[in-house]
DNA sequence: AAGAAAAGAGAAGCATACTCCCTTTTAGTC
DNA sequence: GACTAAAAGGGAGTATGCTTCTCTTTTCTT
């Protein structure tokens, strides 16, 4: 893993856009104009103030986002734990196997579908689960920090507006299951 | 590549995704509310349209960023590309070697400095650019489509906000360069 | 009850994006 | 002029996230 120190990276980043605030704008003509490169930008930033913040811990947020989907709810197949937090199976695979080496989940066959394989939070899991939180809202903290109240409030309203207009957007005709 | 068909994944995502709604909300405590979740999502998503815009291209967005960069300004090293396109050297390096690959960019080590990779578009490069832009311009209007021209407006504000104020606030003490 | 369809998982392959460590080369200092 | 620090690149390693193909098991239909 080892996300840590993206700082410097950062820096020299900002250096290079020197946002040339050019005329002949013809719409996303400029890079930095371009919806999709904030939010890759964003979304890097995010990884990079969660592993910041993380300090040792050494868990992204897709790991810690698995894991409090498990403490919540109990067990789960592979393939509902990799949708519930917005990832496909085979990531979601990956990234439950990692969790199993670490020792912060199990992976049983299930008894009723021996296709299934049932994912459980152990203690440690638990544990973990309980001292990362505070880093993991310090990060979001962070993240959103540059906004006011309102700001904040819009912001997540848009963007959350987004994730799910698109989901439905880019959906297979037949609806879902 | 080959990242067209994320359609059917987007479905089952939103199926596992009933967002409870719950009382005793400690800030972050639903994973559908972190702001960090919204934005890999989002960002997930404009991947995927990109790829469904663009249909048999196979491009990616950093690798069309690339050779819009390169279009607009002529050469380059490999390091002042990548910043500009904002990823480190090394992801950047990796992106510049699949280009060069399929012709649309070259590499040659520079006369002045030996160390040094210049970095030139191709005629098939800018063919690519022209080709693909429109696709990219689509792909930009289908993520923010949801908003009206408001919302747009403010979410663009916002998020750029959230992209400059976060790489001063990860920065590191000395500032740039 | 048999066959088709669907569901869960795994393997392989690729692209993005980091990390750390190493080499070469350049530039600056004493 | 020698020494050192910095810059540019490469390689190894890891995580995320997707694709497609394949396998087994289950479920649905006829």
């Amino acid at each position: 893993m080892d996300m840590k120190k993206s700082t410097g990276q950062q820096t020299k980043i900002k250096a290079a856009q020197s946002r040339p605030g050019k005329a002949k704008s013809r719409k996303y003509r400029e890079l930095w104009k371009r919806p999709g490169y904030l939010v890759r930008r964003l979304h890097q930033i995010h990884v990079g103030l969660f592993a910041e913040e993380c300090g040792g811990e050494d868990l992204t947020p897709v790991q810690f986002g698995m894991l409090t989907v498990l403490q919540n709810g109990e067990e789960m197949d592979q393939l509902t734990l990799s949708t519930s937090v917005g990832i496909d199976r085979t990531s979601g695979a990956d990234v439950i196997r990692r969790l199993e080496r670490r020792g912060y989940v199990t992976r049983q066959p299930s008894d009723h579908d021996r296709r299934a394989k049932i994912i459980r939070i152990t203690e440690q899991g638990k544990v973990c689960v309980s001292r990362v939180r505070p880093m993991m809202a310090r990060a979001q903290e962070r993240l959103i920090g540059p906004l006011d109240d309102d700001e904040r409030e819009e912001f997540l309203r848009l963007i959350e507006k987004l994730v799910d207009a698109n989901n439905e957007a880019s959906r297979a005709p037949l609806g879902s299951r």
